[in-house]
DNA sequence: TTGTTATTGATAATCATTTTCATTTATAAT
DNA sequence: ATTATAAATGAAAATGATTATCAATAACAA
């Protein structure tokens, strides 16, 4: 549990600084429920930080982006959603997403696989096409057992 | 060269009409390069067909998605882009995007490995979360040589 | 404590996409 | 070929997510 700390220190390291809708929006982005959206995010911190404008919301969110915090990325319906990068490896997954009821799971299966491919396509990728990668995704579309 | 015809005959077997606009944008699609944005198919109708409405481009777009002629995805700007989808498998691709220009590059390197490993996944997920899988999508991101 | 400057929040502006609805048109039936 | 019907279209307005503006506030270094 690195606790909430680590993050001000982060953020101090980065020239930004720590303050309450930021805590409360990395807090959110913690404890609740993955992939939500900007209106979500908003909605869930009136308890913590009543007042807090959804314009702060975005700008926090393109902060933690910009900074590596947060995967931001587009689920078919028209808003965007964010979820919190974990460290290392064992947080690496991708999405399967359900194109009826929006329905997003995340899955870590032959992550080992994956990677071996990914880093093989990265490499002849970015020699063939002079690309400097630096992510990647991969989604499964379909439907989930309630929607099929 | 399987012509403009094959189109109104797949047109008529799912009870749609063949309208001028739908011919021109289908030839739209099929001539130009790919990842057309809606705003940039409607740009180039003119020629062929002035008087065509951007609504008629989108709702256009929207059934040849669901007749599944169309793919569409989002390429990280704020635009949704569509691209043909071709018949068998020597057509599936992938794509590179840098994250600053918004290039977008095709790739099929490695499609025979990716196929098998997406089988692999799909079996997988598909047995587990109870998930009907349709379709995947894989992108690279990054920084185009110019950009870099 | 104070000064500087990043950050915030209310509001308005953008911009892609969707809705509405009256008119046109493809197509099947006559 | 004419006609009837419902699908398709286009102009305009509506929606909804995201971004820009700008004056007020607050973090934090000195
Ligand atoms: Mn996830
Ligand atoms: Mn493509
Ligand atoms: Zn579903
Ligand atoms: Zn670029």
């Amino acid at each position: 549990m690195p606790g909430g700390h680590q993050w001000r220190h982060r953020f101090r390291e980065n020239a930004c600084r720590w303050t309450m809708p930021r805590e409360v929006i990395l807090d959110v982005l913690s404890r609740a429920s993955r992939h939500m959206s900007a209106k979500e995010i908003y909605a869930s911190l009136y308890a913590a930080c009543p007042g807090t404008g959804l314009t702060t919301v975005y700008r926090t969110l393109e902060l933690l982006q910009r900074l590596g915090f947060v995967r931001k990325f587009d689920a078919g319906d028209g808003q965007s959603r964010y979820e919190l990068r974990g460290e290392g490896t064992q947080d690496h997954h991708h999405h399967l997403i359900c194109t009826r009821c929006g329905k997003i799971i995340d899955f870590r299966d032959f992550i080992e696989e994956e990677l071996e491919l990914v880093k093989k396509t990265e490499d002849a990728l970015a020699k063939k096409h002079n690309f400097q990668i630096l992510d990647h995704n991969i989604e499964f579309l379909g439907l989930c057992d309630k929607c099929r």
